[in-house]
DNA sequence: AAGGCATAGTTGACAAAATCAACCAGATAA
DNA sequence: TTATCTGGTTGATTTTGTCAACTATGCCTT
């Protein structure tokens, strides 16, 4: 076969997880979009280890997207009511995040359509490679992090260590 | 820090890899994006590999994309003079796609730009390390290409080996 | 030879993901 | 008080991706 590339190797594993992912939510008849699962599952993810609620900013941060993409994804989540926001006594700009007893069910459903699907994607591999993979992965995820400009959303903002 | 499963460090990394290559074709003025550019890669790794032109329904298969998606991007390289494409003599439904002089030297443009990304985002990994992540990105990509179903573009066609 | 079914590619429509710019209200620093 | 920065919003656009229906061609069976 052809040989492939990092990147290459990279944009076949990701849209085959996608559609794998997809597939497996539908199966279960949750029709949330990929990307909001991601901002629903960090605000949850947030909170647990933190202590705290969560903020926009700090999702843009997280996920290192467009704050605008970041508030049009948190409005879908407010409008389905699996997440509710209160003012930020500390910041009148801010709201901080939440998840709803109804996003905590959600939570759970996800978590079962992607047990199924992780375990497929991960046959056959054990645990000492996946933590390779994923090691390796975030290795070059920081390495491509650090920019020399031009980065939007994050331009002014520290990184997270 | 949060713990990532696999699916979340792959986004971030997809993500992170997309947005180093965009900013780097933009620094050498290449204003393609990047599912044209895997499509014109494949066109003439094709060529180079087999020795005959590629079809739409080859990059379909060996990108795993909707034929329709294909067809539009097949279209606007022919728009760009990167591809040229001739009748196939053996079905007349079907065109065969070369890449021109033009593509080439868009192709040696690309090289160049994904050299520097991706000796950035290798910082600090050894060939192996790297090899090794390829290994077990193909293998999870392997394991979700099995559909037991659904998968439209290529529902009723055979996955290569 | 004719009919039925499958296929390669096209087009329309739509959804999802992502970026860029401009804006407003609030926060901070001088 | 003023200037600058920031958190979030909205509009616009681009990119990526899927689904369905269609046409013309190819293949198989009768």
């Amino acid at each position: 076969m052809i040989e492939t590339p990092i990147g290459e190797a990279l944009h076949r594993l990701l849209h085959a997880y996608k559609r794998a992912m997809r597939e497996a939510y539908r199966d279960i008849g949750i029709e949330l979009a990929i990307a909001h699962i991601r901002t629903l599952k960090l605000i949850h993810q947030f909170q647990a280890s933190t202590g705290a609620p969560c903020t926009a900013q700090a999702i843009a941060i997280r996920l290192e997207r467009d704050k605008a993409q970041i508030a049009r994804l948190v409005k879908d989540l407010l409008s389905a009511e699996l997440i509710e926001k209160q003012s930020n006594p500390d910041d009148g700009r801010s709201q901080l995040l939440t998840v709803t007893h109804h996003g905590e069910a959600m939570l759970e459903r996800i978590r079962m359509a992607e047990r199924q699907a992780s375990q497929r994607m991960a046959a056959g591999l054990s645990n000492e490679e996946l933590t390779t993979f994923i090691r390796l992965g975030n290795t070059m995820t920081a390495n491509l992090g650090e920019p020399e400009g031009r980065r939007q959303s994050s331009k002014s903002i520290p990184q997270e260590k």
